[in-house]
DNA sequence: GGTCTAGATGCGACACTGTTGCATATGGAC
DNA sequence: GTCCATATGCAACAGTGTCGCATCTAGACC
């Protein structure tokens, strides 16, 4: 498939950029909560820091299995789903694809959250600007009493290339 | 599960409202394009255009078996991505449930498309105003030359219930 | 009405994503 | 070091959707 795999960027440590390492952060709110370090849960932070990108509980299984060898595909799940809860995690569902997680924003020092829209005929996954969203999240709050999740989902319809090209609708004319 | 199952409106019949059944006017566009009306499709589309709701896939197929016993599961896929690429039929991802379905909003006399928002917590389905997402389609094409689709998915946040009770944040407790 | 064929269907098997129950291991408080 | 609630490993499972292939059929043509 290839379906607008999100590339991991390869992230230069931001070195002296003066902000404390995310995991170290994440870390502390996690104890903070009186929950648990595990070395599973730091093993999916550390990935999850050093992509900076949406990753999918696959690929996330992946990574740590290279780092930490042995934990589980459920354990994965399970630290993903604490995490979020936790509000260190965000997941975000790209289309039909399997959902895919990246860092709270603010753990990266980033004030707004990462937005995409996802091609439906291509799969091609692009980002936008953050606050897209504002004005349509503040009507929601105002009419419908609806906290909107902006980086819940991913928006989708067509990018410029499969707009030009209607894609071959299935062999025929 | 009471995950927010959308209620099949009962439609009382459109009677004197002038409208062509929308059944008759998808099977036209149907053989227009040069495809085939089958039992299947035909099946699909009357169950669609009786609920005017979302249905899954599943609730498709049960409510496709009652009119058409024998109607294969994959058969109901099969017929729903090819009524989807003639646009007469429409996908809404909501949320991580199954992706749900209903007729394109021409075929019913509506001009805007229904959209949606869906609890996080509670998966409640809330219908919101179908201009909503105007305003970010036109700064999408203008900015990203991305052309929304604004019911591919629905949103996703919070009611105003699961706000003001922050859920257990623990099922398991 | 009969024949023909591309395309639709039935069927079964499968892939993928995610969840659950339960026994065991372990983080962190003491 | 001890203890216990919780996190984990494991295995089995559920739900959604897809695929290959043999068969059937809608619709065109006679």
């Amino acid at each position: 498939m290839d379906r607008g795999t999100p590339q991991p960027t390869p992230t230069p440590d931001p070195g002296g950029s003066g902000l404390p390492d995310p995991v170290d952060e994440a870390v502390r709110r996690i104890r903070a909560h009186g929950e648990r370090v595990t070395i599973a849960r730091t093993a999916v932070l550390r990935v999850l820091a050093d992509s900076k990108a949406y990753l999918t509980a696959d690929q996330i299984f992946v990574e740590v299995s290279r780092a930490a060898p042995g934990v589980h595909r459920t354990t994965i799940y399970r630290a993903l789903d604490a995490l979020e809860r936790l509000g260190l995690v965000v997941q975000t569902r790209m289309g039909q694809d399997a959902a895919a997680y990246q860092l709270a924003a603010y753990l990266l020092g980033e004030s707004d959250p990462r937005l995409h829209v996802v091609c439906r005929a291509c799969g091609r996954v692009q980002e936008v600007a953050g606050d897209l969203l504002d004005a349509v999240a503040r009507r929601l709050a105002a009419e419908y009493a609806f906290r909107l999740d902006p980086t819940g989902v991913a928006l989708t319809g067509h990018c410029d290339t499969c707009t030009r090209n209607p894609l071959p609708t299935r062999g025929r004319a």
